[in-house]
DNA sequence: TTCCCCTGCTAAAACCATTTAGCAGTTGCA
DNA sequence: TGCAACTGCTAAATGGTTTTAGCAGGGGAA
């Protein structure tokens, strides 16, 4: 019952020509000899019998596909993510390829499985994104395709696409001082001496060395930093709790936007308000940020643009180096709050 | 200099066997009449050569990808979408399953475009996922592949997946009945006459028919019904505040956790404490649910359970009747806060 | 006239797997 | 002995496209 699907030959023969003939025509091919007449009956045939190549078809000749694999480590816990996947998703639409995702939860027996899954189906290239990738990630297997990492670097893929975290760093201490705030600033979420030894991101390693940079060109210097390894809201509550017993600070700036939220609770229930006792600033552009009130002034992460950055990259020919994306400042009511600020 | 992929000629030509027994085998044919030593030798030069079959090629002659579509309107946004796609990739994977995903923003244009490319790619099913539906989706194609609709219904597919939606808004009451409140309920987020006409979702009607027959069961009615159409923290916090400048309420039921979440700041800045003077309970358990202190009371939608179930319907091949899923009543401290919880 | 090039097109191979039809040799049974 | 059934395997067709090689016919130059 089902309706034959229309070839490439239905399609030659209601034009009374050869499908070599409407292969040629219908893929656009530059230096044919092909006659107008030819080039108008397959056209007319073609969209009479309403044809679609066939893409597994035209894969196994050609090799492409016409279709990219996202390969992650989490897809799901983070508005991070799915800012990734939906940039990438936009630009794989516009380059008319399909993209495949691919999670692994970081497992390396997942992770070859999945780039194998990706491989099988000859994906014309893959991203790897890191989500929340500690440390590099590399799957081991000969990969004849091109490789774009997200958010995390490989040894063996020179092209990457990142933030640029360190720029991002210095942004969030100059809108302190900005905000002619010159001192009493607390750092939540890392303190060198607690985390020695340990590595928690590349990425992370960079916004701390634009934020102690920025501090200490502008002569200044915490006066408290707090080191918690989860970066929950929970976290940011009770160490600010913490804080405010034996401290008073003008500033907090978090190293994430959970922590703020966990902050902003600690400073309510004290009575402080925002931004005029306490300003807070934090990194990332979590949904949560926008919740609050004042709403929290962030350095945003640039989601969208990275995963189409990552896609761009991917299908660019001869790319040979990769891109770092601005962090955008979303300025709302937690450091000042001036007119026209939400 | 990139190596040739190995075909199944290679693997054929290494056991010393044709291409037709190299094939059975490693597919697995029961009813093959070949020699164990047969068996051996190919799967012995199969794992030698690393062989792995070309799945577009296969495509071609069988029909089937081994992949399968994800369509929705949007994929960022909520956790919920995203906890949709995690599942339906989880279940994709263990069925050993490939998901391309791909966005339509709900435009009739890009949906037909995202039905074209999959099933060019001839995918071995669709999942169409609603994640902001107002109303049901329709892309006027010829499809002959399974489909399910995921979180939406729709007249031409049967098969759909939806969580059960009547009984949780039931089970919204029932915890505030249990917790002792007896009286003074406001509903926040929907009122019969000022939305009459309006058709939001089918979905949100279930789930306000639940409430409603709960209610009038216990011989309750709400003491006010505060409609918006934005479900945002915003609104939840306007609406509040305007509440207690005239109403002192015992509990407020929010449509959703945004909405809570608005309630939550508003009720903090009157002075009031969640649960004792006011308790808070709401529905879809958004990340935000658990960060509020304390931690909202909320009937959730279950997100991968849904994406799982979509993918496993799919993929069954005489399926007949959808699934309804139990949404989980995840208590935390906004209706009471006894022992034991958070 | 012969040779060469040009035009407008096509036959057939190639891509890599699955599947149908069938072959040669042995065994089982009457 | 004759015939059927079984065993263990393979040749060739098939799926839909792209691409290489080349054909027939006409025109221009030498």
């Amino acid at each position: 019952m089902a309706k034959k699907r229309v070839t490439l030959a239905d399609v030659a023969k209601l034009a009374g020509l050869s499908t070599t003939a409407a292969s040629m025509i219908l893929t656009g091919r530059p230096d044919t000899r092909l006659s107008a007449e030819a080039h108008a009956k397959v056209h007319e045939a073609a969209s009479q019998l309403g044809y679609r190549p066939n893409v597994a078809a035209r894969a196994l000749r050609t090799d492409k596909s016409r279709s990219i694999a996202f390969i992650s480590d989490y897809v799901a816990t983070t508005r991070f993510a799915s800012g990734l996947i939906r940039g990438a998703l936009a630009a794989a639409e516009e380059a008319r390829h399909v993209m495949l995702v691919l999670e692994t939860g970081g497992e390396p027996a997942r992770e070859i499985q999945a780039v194998q899954a990706a491989l099988d189906r000859q994906v014309d290239g893959l991203i790897f994104a890191a989500m929340r990738a500690r440390e590099v990630f590399v799957p081991d297997i000969v990969i004849n395709a091109p490789v774009v990492m997200l958010n995390g670097t490989s040894a063996r893929f020179p092209l990457s696409v990142l933030p640029d975290e360190y720029q991002g760093g210095r942004d969030a201490v100059r809108l302190l001082l900005e905000a002619g705030i010159s001192g009493d600033i607390v750092l939540l979420g890392h303190n060198a001496e607690d985390e020695a030894g340990l590595f928690r991101s590349e990425m992370i390693n960079r916004r701390l060395a634009g934020i102690k940079d920025a501090m200490r060109e502008a002569g200044l210097a915490f006066i408290a930093e707090l080191s918690c390894w989860n970066w929950e809201p929970d976290q940011g509550f009770d160490l600010t709790r913490k804080l405010l017993a034996t401290k008073r600070p003008r500033a907090i700036l978090c190293l994430n936007d959970r922590l703020a939220f966990g902050a902003h609770q600690a400073l309510s229930e004290a009575g402080l308000s925002i931004p005029e006792d306490v300003a807070l600033v934090s990194f990332d552009n979590d949904e949560i940020a926008s919740y609050l009130r004042p709403g929290l002034t962030t350095i945003a992460l640039p989601h969208e643009e990275m995963g189409r950055a990552a896609v761009e990259l991917l299908l660019r020919p001869g790319a040979t180096s990769g891109a770092t994306l601005a962090m955008p400042i979303i300025e709302r009511g937690s450091i000042r709050s001036p007119a026209g600020l939400i």
